[in-house]
DNA sequence: TTAAAAATAGTAATCATTACTATTTTGAGG
DNA sequence: CCTCAAAATAGTAATGATTACTATTTTTAA
């Protein structure tokens, strides 16, 4: 059970923190199978997720059917563009408040949120206006 | 491509508003099979996703993996138990305003938001107390 | 150096959902 | 009230993302 060093798992996570949009698991393999032709699909999910419970990097689940990942786990949001389709980073004032809304009146104990935003990416809004 | 009755839509649409809590779709065949015996999965899945579409009822992605289905369109938000996986209604203050917060900066568009709550739902939370 | 634990590649299985097809149901126009 | 084309259905097959399994390879503590 104790963690064993794995050069799989290495560079499926400096590939992602490369990236700035924030990949699947199937994009995650393909690029990383560039270099390393005979990397199992099996093994970058099973990475993905074990990184992400160890929290190192951070699976987000947009409402799209499949995750995308990202090696940034700093607290920060993310728009999903009704173009495109893309994921982008959104910079912006944190919104924890928003908890302790819910919990006013809630007979539960409300811990926190998920939230992703929807509309045109920068790209698309700019094609949009000429 | 007009729309035509069907008893089975109906039945559907009608389950959905008896329920409190929002039910994935085998959920709604298994019950809906009661009085419809020989009805099939793909029609439920099919009438969920055309009602969806219609705006009739609300589909859930709370990322769980699964899509739950709501027969109340009105704009609330949810909270998943993180001890009982239940999807449970909450009732508070409306926060559009983080889609204001999170345009402010954003060279494209926020449109809209999701958000979902995690948290201890009342039922678990009781009984977490004794 | 060694051997048990952990990880891998490759493949099979799972699970939610969608697609396909032959048959049945619906409903507008005669 | 018929008719018949459009729409919907039941049943089944296919899809696509993800997880599980297994024999082999890699890692690392002693």
């Amino acid at each position: 059970m104790a963690l064993k060093y794995s050069r799989q798992r290495q560079v499926i996570k400096e590939f992602l923190m490369t990236r700035k949009d924030h990949p699947t698991a199937d994009v995650v393999y393909m690029n990383v199978r560039q270099d390393y032709p005979n990397i199992s699909l099996g093994t970058v999910y099973r990475n993905l997720s074990l990184l992400a419970d160890l929290g190192e990097i951070q699976r987000l689940r947009v409402g799209d059917g499949v995750d995308h990942f990202d090696a940034d786990t700093s607290a920060h949001y993310h728009c999903v563009c009704t173009h495109c389709g893309k994921v982008v980073d959104l910079k912006m004032d944190n919104i924890d408040h928003i908890t302790d809304i819910a919990n006013k009146g809630f007979d539960g104990e409300i811990q926190g949120h998920t939230t992703y935003f929807h509309g045109v990416c920068g790209d698309c809004h700019r094609k949009t206006l000429s």
